[in-house]
DNA sequence: ACGAACGGGACTACCCGTTTGT
DNA sequence: ACAAACGGGTAGTCCCGTTCGT
């Protein structure tokens, strides 16, 4: 349904992650998108912000992090998602990147943009953090290294996207990984001598 | 002294920080400098992109991790980026960032500013890694231990900038800093046992 | 009817011929046309040159040479076409011209505009070589006349509106007329002897 | 001696045969001449105006139709004329024009450039008129001719450049020095009769 | 005589949001 | 829902003439 609005969504979102909020112009999402000129405003009436709003939320929706049943939930959870995004850097040709980094520097603090953009880092960072507390961390470590995956995530893809390869996103998403195993056996609940063993 | 051109490329470098490259106009540039408006073609022919690529080289030159002598080289020059970072955001009021992510964000591959980027990203990962390597750190290790910190800057400082505080930068930089330590001193020439203690 | 987009292009023609391609702003053309300044991309998206080429295009079409049915219908044509020249010199005052050639002296060969004015050129020839060679002329004069045609009037357009007087454009219309007269006269199937005093 | 100014005034008389006069800028002159930027207006300080004018007079001067002693002094001119305007054409691989035309047709009545394009035309003129007369042609036909030939020499020049061709100016050549020829003979002081046929 | 820089203006391109008519 | 056109605004390029220094 609703094809056409959601087509420019998504490609909004796409544009914005390769270009930036500045660098998109609202034709370009109407060429690519191949949607309607007619009715931007309709679908719209915020034009270009609500479009890049709706776009960044689009977005946000389908890459949070997913926190699995299981062994590790956390872990897990991080290294899929640095896996989905070197794989999505392989698949655009290097071209695709996070919309909100876009968007986080095109924009001043004050505009509308500016407040989601953080809103959606924080509740990144909050998702994260629950997961690294559920498994016995305490809170204040457990919002560091909400911040360093995301921070690593972000950095990562913005080194990987200028060398046109995965290889520093791979390196970042390795290291983080280690710390944070590391960081989370300390502070597991003791478990008895030799258990460690077992991993 | 070659004021009029270098106030231009300095608040050029400040203002790709702080919006990125598409929404730089030029006539901002000039308004903020105070330089005057007919000279910018006699000083930069290459219009914009000259700009910018200018202001980009003033500011990794200055900005390159500089690694001290002493002990923990490597640890001190990270430690201090990362301070120096935070403070810059505090100064700036949040506004201020990296100009390289600005650009890269704004700019597709194949343009000139995009190698230019990916340079100076490559630079900064090759001093870092030299250091580690220098303090006994495994080549591969060493380089994704570099990578890990230029993601964690970028990444942390647009963290931090879009949640108007240092917080987030602050604790990547502490995570950061404590794994670098362990995996370090995991790498160290193997001192006489239990001098770890030492430390 | 599309009575924005047709005056441009009306008012273009008549700019083109009065101060050529350079010399002709995008903004004159809007003011003196008054045509809105929001859709000239809308109409002409390949810019400058796109409105050039449809304004040379359209003077090109209700230019064209018209060759009558009746007595002597080259020279009616060639007369007409000459008479016709004058009389718009003196209705805009010595300041209209030919399109055409306010292009040619402005282009580059290789440019687009520049290959539209010479098919032009070679077209209105064309037409005139086959008028001649409808009256008993051989081929090759035929083309000859043709040119000596086309470069007489351009010439003597240029001429007269330099001089801001039509005399010159008359007198070469005459000249140009007896030399067509006196040349076709000599290829006439050879009429019955003494007929060419009936003239 | 003086070269610097000299090689300006050179350039800019190729330029505007070139491009017209809208469409030179004072800077391609200076790149094109290698000429010092800092004096253009120690030497022209009317500007772009002054230095066009010089261009014209000088080669106004070196252009003049020559008319020679000898038989037949106006058709060895004209027909000279016509010869190395077609070499010229050649040499400058249909690039170089007549510098006169391209500044009649950016010029707009009024301007100063304007006065000096009607006095050379009108000089030019005045030369063949006077050459067709000595041979005993009345005056107002001697004009008209004059005039068919500058309008050929000028239209033929137009059309050759469109075409990259010199075929059209060979062409009218011929057919102006034919008709030259022709109405000079009738013209002429009545030679003994059969004397035409000496020809 | 000449280079370097200034100062302001112009033009083309292009974009965003609105209105009008299907 | 959509297309076509309007209307104002801005960005980047580039040019001309001047004013400094040397």
């Amino acid at each position: 349904m609703d094809s056409s609005r959601e087509k420019m969504v998504k490609t909004a979102a796409r544009l914005l992650s390769e270009r930036g909020y500045a660098a998109t112009s609202f034709q370009d999402v109407i060429a690519r998108s191949g949607a309607p000129r007619g009715s931007i405003y309709h679908h719209f009436p915020g034009g270009k912000e609500q479009l890049a709003a709706e776009a960044l939320r689009w977005y946000a929706e389908r890459t949070r992090f997913q926190i699995p049943d299981g062994a590790d939930p956390a872990l897990t959870a991080v290294a899929g998602y640095f896996a989905a995004t070197a794989a999505w850097l392989r698949k655009t040709e290097f071209r695709g990147g996070c919309p909100f980094a876009g968007v986080a520097l095109d924009v001043s603090p004050g505009e509308p943009l500016y407040t989601l953009v953080a809103e959606t880092f924080a509740d990144w960072c909050r998702v994260l953090e629950h997961a690294f507390t559920a498994e016995g961390c305490p809170a204040p470590t457990a919002r560091a290294l909400a911040s360093l995956v995301v921070a690593g995530a972000e950095g990562g893809l913005l080194l990987a996207r200028a060398q046109r390869d995965t290889k520093p996103l791979d390196d970042v998403a390795a290291q983080v990984l280690a710390h944070l195993r590391a960081t989370l056996d300390a502070h597991r609940p003791t478990p008895a001598p030799g258990a460690a063993a077992a991993r």
